[in-house]
DNA sequence: CTCATATCAGTAGCACTGACATAT
DNA sequence: CATATGTCAGTGATACTGATATGA
């Protein structure tokens, strides 16, 4: 089992997860005609509605015309609206419509399914570290949470 | 700080952690003109030169197209170079050229410091457990790792 | 004036499907 | 024959830069 013969990194680690977790969300969302990331991006949207385009930007560390373009997917299928901002008319706040809701609740089991793969073998304990670790790592690394 | 409300998903855990890495790849590269994507199998080719496309797209969980098109730039660019199998004349296996080891060199330091940063206020048990369940993460989502 | 938000235009890298040739 | 590898062509998503308009 070769031990750590070049310290293969935990960037790798994580890049490999996240291909391998994108990978299966792109088979079980095939069906909807949505994307890994457009999926991702009505996760959050479902947590904290009213978010804007750029505030979803800075979450993801893309520049605001990606998350642009993103959004602008999202909206041509149907599954977000927006609305300005009567207290900041520059802000288009964006809200899921029934039907983005309707796509998320379709995969609800599946995700929770893969999610559970992922982890078989491993105490419930070492999962909520895992979740605790990542978070902080994401909070190490960069501004952007709002 | 607002608990476990909707099980926030370690999927979407790591997918912001990959995605701020990406972003400060990105960053670190950019003077080298190579994408965090390329650098990743570059490291890759470091630690185990003669893989051929297909044998790398299948670990990254992607279309061997899409991997073409990624050895195709780095073959551009003069960082690797590739020379038929005399075993199995179909494959063309893939070596590192000095300049692409040079690329590597060169941001090494750089990369480190990135880790150790994303692991700030972590205890070394906690990062050694995160490398290890990361990597079952990983083997219980695919097949690949030929 | 400065900053944030949104948008328009253009470009490049990434990833897919389908088709095809070649070697095992 | 079936399978694996590599390639060509075409398409769609992702992500960037630069420029512009508007509102706080």
């Amino acid at each position: 089992m070769a031990a750590n013969e070049h310290s293969p990194s935990l960037l790798y680690a994580v890049k490999q997860v996240e291909l391998a977790i994108r990978s299966r969300l792109d088979d079980l969302l095939r069906p909807s005609g949505i994307t890994a990331l457009q999926y991702t991006a009505l996760t959050v949207l479902r947590r904290r509605e009213g978010l804007t385009a750029a505030a979803l930007a800075r979450n993801s560390f893309v520049a605001t015309q990606s998350m642009a373009d993103l959004v602008g997917a999202l909206q041509r299928q149907g599954l977000i609206d927006r609305h300005r901002d009567p207290d900041d008319r520059r802000r288009m706040l964006i809200v899921l419509t029934d039907a983005g809701r309707a796509v998320l609740e379709r995969h609800d089991e599946e995700v929770v399914a893969l999610e559970r793969e992922m982890t078989a073998g491993l105490a419930s304990l070492e999962v909520a570290a895992l979740r605790t670790v990542l978070n902080r790592c994401r909070e190490n690394l960069g501004p952007a949470s709002r």
